[in-house]
DNA sequence: CATTGTCCCTGGAAGC
DNA sequence: TGCTTCCAGGGACAAT
């Protein structure tokens, strides 16, 4: 599931190859994808198109084209790009001067978006490793909310692009229990949390991304991210700190990975 | 505005 | 072997 360890990875990995290519044509195999404009709309208005740029905002991947336009996709569940040729999940294909893109995405949760702006991200939050996030802002960011820190850290438009895996990985880092209200957080817990969600983002990213379950890098390779987790998705196993068999709860819906003994 | 629940999707694993 | 159930879960959206 691609969090921004991983959207980031996609960034590094597949910009060399497209930036600079002209979009020749698109093939649509699963229309539902399409967010804006129409799908009859993105056919004809992408190709002849030439990108000149890939960037991350959070989890989503911003395509910067020739004419000012954006293509924006969000990769949700399962969703990645490939260079390398389709296979049965495979929902749609931007075809290049050069590689073509292959967007594989078995859940069909995925995104694609054509806008003449970035207005469909103004709402996320600011980005965890940029310079505008400071332990001041996390702080006042939480406060006055009363819901579970796990939940809040899924907010986008609080923190743009920490998902369920690294917030189970940094609320374990920073030893807070996941259902501890936001705001009951003293300012040492603030700050010592503020630097988990660095530290296993910048990990996850060094990593490669993790390949817990549908997530490849464009080379259709994994990445190695999920191989340092402490607590995600190792419900019952050991604690790595004291031994403790790691429980899993539901949070929103959620699965929540924490180690009982370790996080108050 | 903050919070919570539902829904969209499908494959793989586990249970019977 | 084959069926059912559960699990993975980001974000749009509706309800409170």
């Amino acid at each position: 599931m691609p969090e921004l360890p991983e959207v980031e990875t996609i960034k590094n990995e597949l910009g060399p190859y497209v930036v600079g290519r002209k979009i020749t044509g698109v093939t649509l195999l699963w229309e539902g994808m399409v967010r804006h404009p129409s799908a009859e709309e993105l056919r004809s208005r992408l190709p002849g198109q030439r990108i000149t740029g890939l960037s991350r905002r959070g989890k989503y991947l911003v395509f910067s084209l020739d004419s000012g336009d954006l293509m924006i996709i969000h990769l949700k569940m399962s969703g990645t790009l490939w260079l390398k040729p389709p296979d049965r999940f495979t929902r749609a294909v931007i075809h290049l001067d050069g590689s073509d893109i292959f967007f594989r995405d078995p859940r069909k949760f995925g995104s694609i978006w054509l806008v003449g702006d970035a207005g469909i991200l103004d709402k996320l939050g600011p980005e965890p490793l940029g310079p505008d996030f400071t332990p001041d802002v996390f702080a006042r960011r939480l406060a006055g909310r009363s819901a579970p820190i796990k939940a809040v850290l899924l907010d986008q438009t609080l923190l743009a692009g920490v998902g369920n895996m690294y917030a189970d990985e940094a609320l374990f880092a920073a030893k807070i229990h996941p259902l501890r209200p936001a705001s009951s957080l003293s300012p040492e817990e603030t700050t010592r949390l503020y630097g988990a969600i660095r530290q296993v983002l910048l990990s996850g990213i060094s990593h490669k991304g993790a390949s817990t379950e549908t997530f490849f890098r464009p080379d259709g390779t994994r990445g190695s991210a999920h191989l340092q987790f402490q607590v995600a998705h190792r419900g019952g196993k050991p604690c790595p700190v004291c031994g403790t068999p790691i429980q899993r709860l539901a949070v929103r819906n959620r699965g929540t990975y924490f180690c009982p003994k370790c996080q108050h």
